[in-house]
DNA sequence: GTCAAAGAATGACCCTCGGTCAGGACATAT
DNA sequence: ATATGTCCTGACCGAGGGTCATTCTTTGAC
């Protein structure tokens, strides 16, 4: 019985090591530039064994930044939900997801292209609501600490649950979007950091202030 | 004179022709899925004449891009500035920006996707940067309002205008993508307007009760 | 009207790259 | 030794971006 053992081994092997292969390539060149037979090679197969592991280019992409996520996903939970209350525990979430993708702007960078593209031709169904469904669990976190929040009394009762949530992931990811886009250097980190649990701070003070949430004119589109 | 005037325009027209086809189809169908035959024969030219006014797909997408961040920048000037305090302008501001991408958020998408995309290869350097600095306009338009709002006196004078302003854009990015990623009902809309404008308030709010930036201790990286 | 030069447009062609598949290599079982 | 898998290979295919020799059209001098 070793041997079928052996050799599901050495399957898994081979597939990890296409993905290592990829992973590096991505993260160094772009999706569009890196080719199959680059990836093959780097892995020391011919391209028609890749396809035998994988169905598509963009498979191979889905499932590093599957993995990536779950990481992040894994790291989120054991550390997030520590705080002694909502504020802490958003404050937290905040400083993990930061750290997160501080630590590899590459990363963010590709989940948020991936996550706006439209072109997802090659992709089976399945694999694709598996991403969304991933991507969806940052946003329900951030909702069940709000909720939490609400339970203990520590945000008044008629908070706007959905609309923070939806406010606070804006701040989050605006914010570290725009450290794509502004120079690499460390400083910057810094800034960013700051940026967000600036925003954070007042987003929180003002939910705190009971303050109402916007109810809009819908013939104007204005508040009143 | 007149022909070669003539000629100019003939050969205007034919470029807008290019770029009308080009825009419907990519609105349509995305940007890998259009092809360069479909664009010509939709502009009732040939392959190789797309090639005489557009060095290649991408300078067409780009180009498309630019027109519409331009329209929307003419459309910010002539409405934020109007307002009679930092805080209203920011509102108009905010208002004129959902207004803009929720007409159009297909339009947004793009513009998102192009931001973080990696693979610009056959992109100029020059028609790069201009893009980026049209982007940028945006963020400096927000940080213009923040410091005219310090020099009246309606924010405190220690406000951090750039943190402000990354936060701010954050919001505003944030919500509207966030559109993107939930359904298409109507209904969504108001939720994204009142995401936003609750977030801003929130915000403002805060800058007003004149609460210091955190600044972050660079060992841990958190507040203190 | 004729014709040469300039300008504009064409589409056959090239190349790259994602994806396929007939066939080979190697291990295992009898 | 032979049969049966299992796994792998790389030549091949088709799609699509980009090129360029050729052809068509316009123009203005004679």
């Amino acid at each position: 019985m070793g041997i079928e053992e052996r050799r599901k081994r050495e399957k898994e092997g081979r597939r990890s090591a296409i993905l290592k292969a990829a992973r590096k390539l991505f993260f160094e060149k772009g999706f569009k530039s890196v080719t199959v037979a680059q990836i093959a090679k780097k892995a020391e197969l011919s391209k028609g064994a890749v396809y035998l592991y994988f169905s598509s280019k963009e498979e191979i992409y889905s499932r590093i930044l599957l993995f990536d996520i779950e990481k992040f996903h894994e790291r989120v939970s054991r550390i997030v939900l520590k705080g002694e209350s909502a504020s802490k525990m958003l404050e937290n979430f905040a400083q993990v997801y930061i750290d997160f993708f501080l630590a590899d702007r590459e990363l963010f960078r590709i989940l948020m292209a991936y996550m706006v593209h439209t072109d997802h031709n090659n992709l089976s169904e399945e694999m694709n609501n598996c991403l969304i469904r991933s991507t969806n669990k940052t946003i329900d976190t951030i909702e069940d600490i709000i909720r939490q929040g609400v339970a203990s009394g520590e945000f008044p009762p008629h908070t706007a649950v959905r609309q923070s949530r939806n406010a606070l992931w804006g701040l989050l990811n605006g914010g570290i979007s725009l450290h794509l886009f502004t120079g690499k250097e460390e400083s910057r980190e810094q800034m960013i950091r700051s940026t967000i649990m600036t925003g954070l701070d007042h987003y929180i003070h003002g939910l705190k202030e009971n303050r109402k949430p916007h109810i809009l004119n819908p013939a104007t589109g204005l508040a009143g």
